[in-house]
DNA sequence: GTTGTTTTGTGAATCGTTTCAATTTGTGTA
DNA sequence: TACACAAATTGAAACGATTCACAAAACAAC
């Protein structure tokens, strides 16, 4: 039923080699017949099967990105790296979600397998990295993702938490805040604990700054509002004069709360830092200050690195790890007193 | 160098086409030849080659999806819902999305066609329906999301913006509000104008409403802040008791401004309800009420009129529209006065 | 007109799976 | 033991694009 090569070196009056000439490398054929067999394509409305061409190509020309969850704006912004990064190299990206249960993370990579992609990019779900060692020695090259490898065998994208961390409470240092809060948690999280390691290195050095940690169950607007809650039910000599939130979700509990009437006054009274730089931060009612990660370009660099590694062949699996440093973005949430 | 059904009936001492009946129909084979079979597949690592599969199938296992832009939650949701339609009829969803470019669009179609999808569920990012047209006159069956098609020619699955507006107004009417602001824009864009009219309809029903336009340049956070200025600004008796916005974002920027210390108190003095209820509505300082879409079961609907589509063949382009009704949510942002 | 060189065009073989008609094996009954 | 019938297995053909060794044509130089 479908049109074919076939048909249109029928029709064109050529041989099917020729088409696919015409197809794939245009200058090797005489112009004249070139147009004739465009001709013919364009009139039987010819649309090339990807499958067989795959099918004797040996690999498909894409790559798998198996992110934890595709509403999460860091692994969309992610994705349209690797996605600008694929096209430089003719190939795209097949974006799967693993909703952070292992189950499906292994059904995307056998499917990726399956589909013969050149490579597979993942931010893994557990610890658990058995399956993808595996389909590493089948072959598919893989690169993590905004995880530092325990496993040094794995090659890897990363950020540097810790100078993330780091470098949000030295602004805060250097705008004259001495009474600092550190918001966010569980500690479990390794981001989270990086950040809070960089906060409290940023402290040791410097004399007469204070950090404390407000401990929350988790990274959302609802924690953060009860961290705020709970600072301005004190007495105003036992108030913070600035916060860092984990991230800007919990930042953003914190100031809606802080700006009720009763609250304290943002930057002035109180100087606000957040994580993530996430959209909403910057439309906020006071325009947060927080901590960029250098997300698009890690996309890039990630598929950079899968397909260096793929060339490599399978001669000798060459690791590398790739670790960003991020940024801060100065709004209006921070300011000298 | 892969290792193919060929090889794993080598090692298992079986013809390729048993190989074949272990991988598909296992209760043809007799259960010690599965074993047989399954333990050489594990030995050698065998891995389904896709492309070969769907060569021969003629067709592949997926349906192609172009959404406008896959950060927005309501593409992501309704991708969601499509995935899970899929899954029962054990296919998987291809996400693509166009950034709204019309190249794009024209190059991820192409590339949907190429892989012999069974369908394509878009959102159009123009009026010009003509490539898509073509595509399906090829064979590939097309269904318009999001969109009702002015052009009767194709399905389409769709929400009511009319009857959404209506609800939302009502919803004021009822708990005693009188003086109305509708906030959005700009018209040209089909749904604000349409949840207008059913907000005018609403008004229309009952005596000694007033329904006023303040006209937005974008459905934007920065915009709704612009009409809570223009709202507080105003002495108190010429204040409105009701904001309906024509998104949340628009209604979350509202919220922002009033809640200052000079602004009106939510939801006594100022009862305010959204369109869209994203994530964000409910985790707002006042959980806002908004109106929901079915955007799950719209992903859902889609696929399953796409696959009633193909499976009807050539024969009759058999044409169908489902439009949705949304669904009024109602948190803290509204009361009685 | 012959020879040498480059440019175009040819078509059979190939990729790995599934299908299906034909064949072999197995089971139960008389 | 023979026969009928069901169950299990076989292997060649097919899907459609690409490749590549080879052939044909076109052109140039003498």
């Amino acid at each position: 039923m479908a049109i074919s090569v076939r048909d249109v070196a029928k029709a064109a009056g050529v041989s099917v080699g020729t088409v696919s000439n015409v197809l794939n490398t245009p200058n090797k054929v005489a112009e004249k017949t070139v147009t004739k067999v465009q001709a013919a394509i364009d009139k039987l409305g010819f649309v090339r099967n990807d499958a067989a061409r795959q099918l004797r190509a040996g690999k498909s020309r894409s790559i798998g990105l198996v992110v934890l969850d595709v509403r999460n704006p860091f692994f969309t912004d992610l994705a349209r790296g690797a996605e600008d990064a694929a096209q430089e190299f003719n190939m795209s990206v097949l974006l799967a979600n693993s909703d952070e249960i292992a189950e499906r993370e292994l059904a995307m990579l056998s499917l990726f397998e399956e589909q013969r992609v050149h490579g597979v990019l993942v931010t893994p779900v557990s610890d658990d990295l058995e399956p993808f060692k595996k389909a590493r020695d089948r072959g598919t090259p893989i690169v993590l993702v905004d995880r530092k490898s325990k496993d040094k065998n794995f090659s890897s994208v990363s950020v540097d938490d810790v100078a993330g961390g780091y470098m949000a409470v030295k602004h805060l240092i250097e705008i004259g805040r001495k009474k600092i809060v550190f918001a966010g948690g569980p500690m479990s999280i390794q981001q989270v604990s990086d950040r809070l390691k960089g906060a409290q290195k940023a402290v040791a050095e410097q004399l007469g700054i204070s950090l404390e940690v407000i401990d929350c169950k988790s990274l959302t607007v609802l924690e953060g509002r009860a961290a705020g809650e709970q600072i301005i039910a004190r007495p105003k000599t036992k108030r913070p004069d600035a916060v860092f939130a984990a991230n800007d979700l919990v930042a953003l509990g914190v100031m809606q709360v802080c700006l009720k009437p009763e609250g304290m006054s943002i930057p002035k009274e109180l100087s606000l830092i957040g994580y993530d730089d996430i959209a909403y931060a910057s439309t906020a009612l006071v325009a947060l200050t927080s901590i960029r990660q250098p997300t698009h370009e890690m996309g890039t660099k990630a598929v950079e690195l899968l397909l260096a590694i793929a060339e490599d062949g399978d001669a000798k699996p060459r690791v590398r790890h790739i670790e960003f440093q991020p940024e801060l973005v100065i709004r209006d949430s921070t300011s000298a007193k």
